[in-house]
DNA sequence: TAGTAAACTGAACACTGTTCAGTACTTTTG
DNA sequence: CAAAAGTACTGAACAGTGTTCAGTTTACTA
């Protein structure tokens, strides 16, 4: 008698179902521009169904919110393998360049939109983005143990780091920066990023 | 036959008229959840009418968006004369967390929300936003100059603090630093702002 | 097979930005 | 001064949004 599994089962999938779509569409719209219609026109169901598996859009919101951390931590992973912890972080900020200008929308929903952050903070997204912040800690507490940072307490420094690389990268997205001619921007956060990493040796 | 002279100033009143009362409900709602047909309630005219005054929601998202750069040049103009350089960067610095958290409707629209960016880019405004930037290259030229700061190039240097300096104000206000805790989400800006003076300083 | 429970939907509600035909008022002209 | 022209304004509509809920269809149980 496993008809309530298989009921477990067929919701979770359902679930799935509307999510892959809603990730579909995201991907190139972005999630405003993203129905409950439209997710509920791609899987064939009445938007009313959406409402039996999420609460609202914002559910749904926090559902990709989770997926792109987990994207993410994949995407930069392999930096963790560098002996250096110095080494180790400008390949961080790299990554996390590459990540944001390689998915403009998930690093929106990630940092940027606009939307209820709070909400349970025991789901699988919200533990990932978590992981993501505390592994750029644990490579600054590397950097300052080996003195190649100065000496500073972790988490602020790590969130000005964090804020730094943000700050480049929303301004890029939400194109905020306009007042550069073409030539300047091109280089400006590349150059840009030079100039932070030699603030940040420890001379 | 004064008649087109008043016609036009009419016509100037009501679009004040308007931004007005955008403005208004903007600070306390935000502009995405202002309506047309909210501005237009609040001034007693018929949504449509706004048409005649501004081609669409956007042109009015502009119109705020120079206002803000403008009540910004004036939030921040005093720092500009403070004699040391280095601590006039310092006080550009304290001022602009300052503005973003006193007027966050405002920091949001400046930088922040998500618009066509493209528009005629010689609006009262968007020059405003052009003199914000000068601003902040001046003073970094000035610290340059008086070795309070490394030589480096002054657009991507001057960059560089102004990234640090949103990534901070724009995790904030878009509520992304709840994996601190209460307590280190207190002091955290201020430390990280401390530990950024800390390392822009020419050792 | 009848009855119950779960899954699903059509239609509606209250919104949104935007357009446009038509009305009311103002100015110019004969 | 009256008619014509021009301007200012609006009601109603269009196509869209998130969301709810009564009612139907489908699946499972006794």
């Amino acid at each position: 008698m496993g008809v309530k599994e298989r009921k477990e089962r067929d919701r979770v999938d359902m679930k799935e179902l509307i999510l892959n779509s809603a990730h579909q569409l995201f991907i190139d719209k972005g999630f405003d521009e993203v129905s409950i219609r439209n997710i509920a026109e791609a899987i064939e169901y009445s938007p009313a169904t959406i409402y039996l598996y999420f609460k609202d859009k914002n559910e749904i919101f926090h559902a990709l919110h989770g997926e792109a951390f987990i994207i993410f931590n994949q995407f930069v992973a392999e930096v963790f393998t560098i002996k250096d912890p110095f080494k180790r972080i400008i390949a961080l900020g790299e990554k996390y360049l590459e990540f944001a200008f390689k998915y403009p929308k998930y690093y929106t929903i990630m940092f940027i939109a606009e939307a209820p952050m709070q909400c349970d903070q025991n789901t699988e997204g919200w533990i990932e983005g978590g992981r993501a912040l505390d592994g750029l800690e644990s490579i600054v507490a590397d950097c300052i143990k080996e003195g190649k940072l100065k000496k500073q307490p972790i988490k602020p420094m790590a969130f000005t780091i964090w804020s730094y690389m943000h700050g480049m990268c929303s301004l890029a997205l939400r194109d905020r920066m306009k007042h550069y001619t073409e030539e300047e921007r091109e280089g400006m956060i590349e150059n840009s990023f030079k100039i932070f990493i030699q603030l940040l040796k420890n001379k």
